[in-house]
RNA sequence: GUGAUUGUAGCUCAGUUGGUUAGAGCGCCAGGUUGUGGCCCUGGAGGCCGGGGGUUCGAGUCCCCUCAUUCACCCCA
């Protein structure tokens, strides 16, 4: 044990796991430029106003869970972003990108602090990625950025994840439902236990969350939001609800599904995992046009989002073995020197195979002829070039497949055309 | 923030009513094979038993404190 360690609720990557994001992350900046979403990065941490407008101070986000700080006694206070989305839009606000274009599709990949206590699924530092569609108010906006979502989902491999989704009406709708919520509750507020209690007052939805087995009944027993939707919300959830039929996205509609930032309104989705545990949300989003208002522009701005945890993603991946094949990766070739004189020709060899693109290894500390296969076995590279005094002397290498064992000897030129072949092929696939 | 759980080798874990130099498997290093990996065999390195205090002739083992871990609640990605 070291005297140092990583702060509670952080950790490191080490290169086999960083792969793994790597190849996430390549994922979905190729989805997402596919769909026409362009990259935005915006700071780590905003002026905590910022967050207490934009996510609600209701929440348990901005209530206790934010690392606020103060840079200096006349400096304001700044938060470490708890979210993705306030900063976003103040982002977008702020540059008044749509008076530049009256539509903006961008989409983020970024590190995210909240102060909980770590557990399976759950850190302190964490990472989403995620996209963002200001401007457009159409149903079409929301499904696609569900769609989206679910592609890159469907990209990675993933299976038996499930789609919740729900609407959340409007602020006339929420109003009226609110009301309705708190009269079916006020006659059991003796049971309720002291969190639901407050949020009795606060944000009844919230109430509809609740895991607590005792209160299951009676929230089953509830009004439905769904009863309180006007005509023109109900349009918009079918339509929605008729694109995602249209694209074979399957989809659950649970009326007590609500979220649980303030800013939403409208479709508010959720995809679970069953890998997951307890923290079993891998990704979720919706609409919320009412956020720009609060952050102080002078109307709503029409907005369709989702989120995705990266470390929920890749832990369902994991238990689902969809990084078998990225893990056997290993360097296409590694040079084995059979004696010490030979070390220098051997990295003249290296170099040269790295400028024609094969990735090599070789052994920097002059060991072993067994103690080089070793490595390059444990490193899981596919050849071994062998450079011994016969080969050298006659300007031949021996190249051996690690996996087959076959070995023949050729001059260099055949040996990186050889090497080559497969790189090639791989590319044309990909 | 609340509850529970676990801290012994790089990893996963044994360690008997407290009793000599603390063990295993895997991994690592080396040898068997001085020009060849994976399998097998042999050997080796590597532990202030999370930290501090206490009880005791004696503590990995018992008590207290502390730090950390993990899981769950809460909530969320």
């Amino acid at each position: 044990m070291s005297q140092y360690q990583a702060v509670k609720g952080t950790r490191d990557i080490f290169p086999e796991e960083a792969a793994r994001w790597k190849y996430i992350e390549g994922v979905v900046h190729t989805l997402a430029s596919l769909y026409g979403f362009s990259e935005i990065r915006t700071p780590v941490f905003e002026y905590t106003e910022l967050f207490q407008r934009g996510i609600g101070s209701t929440t348990d986000i901005v209530g206790k869970e934010m690392f606020t700080f103060q840079p200096d006694v006349k400096g304001r206070s700044l938060t470490l972003r708890p979210e993705m989305t306030a900063g976003v839009m103040r982002a977008a606000l702020q540059s008044n990108l749509l008076s530049s274009a009256p539509v903006h599709k961008l989409y983020y990949i970024g590190e995210l602090f909240r102060k909980e206590r770590p557990q399976a699924g759950r850190q302190r530092q964490f990472s989403q990625f995620g996209a963002e569609l200001l401007g457009v108010s159409s149903p079409a906006a929301v499904a696609e950025v569900i769609t989206l979502m679910m592609q890159v989902f469907e990209s990675l491999g993933l299976h038996g994840l499930k789609l919740r989704i729900n609407s959340l009406g409007d602020t006339e709708d929420r109003l009226r439902y609110r009301e309705a919520l708190q009269a079916y509750f006020t006659p059991f507020h003796d049971i309720l236990d002291e969190a639901s209690k407050e949020r009795l007052e606060k944000n009844p939805l919230r109430i509809l969350d609740s895991k607590n087995p005792a209160l299951q009944e009676l929230i089953a027993g509830a009004p439905r939001l769904y009863d309180y939707l006007n005509e023109v919300s109900v349009q918009d959830f079918e339509k929605v609800l008729f694109y995602l039929a249209e694209r074979n996205i399957a989809y659950e509609i649970d009326y007590r599904l609500v979220r649980g930032l303030d800013y939403y309104c409208n479709t508010a989705f959720e995809v679970t995992s069953s890998e997951l545990g307890a923290q079993d949300a891998i990704g979720g989003g919706g609409r919320y046009d009412g956020l720009a208002r609060e952050l102080g522009s002078g109307s709503d701005v029409p907005a369709s989002g989702f989120a995705v945890g990266m470390e929920r993603l890749l832990i369902t991946m994991e238990k689902q073995g969809l990084f078998a094949a990225l893990d056997a990766q290993g360097p296409d070739v590694y040079i084995v020197v059979q004696q010490v004189d030979l070390a220098d020709h051997g990295l003249q060899i290296a170099c040269r195979l790295r400028k024609a693109g094969i990735k090599t290894e070789i052994d920097l500390a002059a060991r072993s002829m067994k103690a080089q296969m070793r490595e390059a076995n444990r490193i899981k590279a596919s050849y071994a070039l062998f450079i011994g005094m016969a080969e050298y002397s006659a300007g031949l290498y021996s190249l051996k497949n690690l996996a087959t064992s076959e070995q023949t000897t050729l001059p260099l030129d055949a040996v990186v055309q050889l090497l080559l072949a497969p790189a090639e092929k791989e590319q044309l696939n990909s």
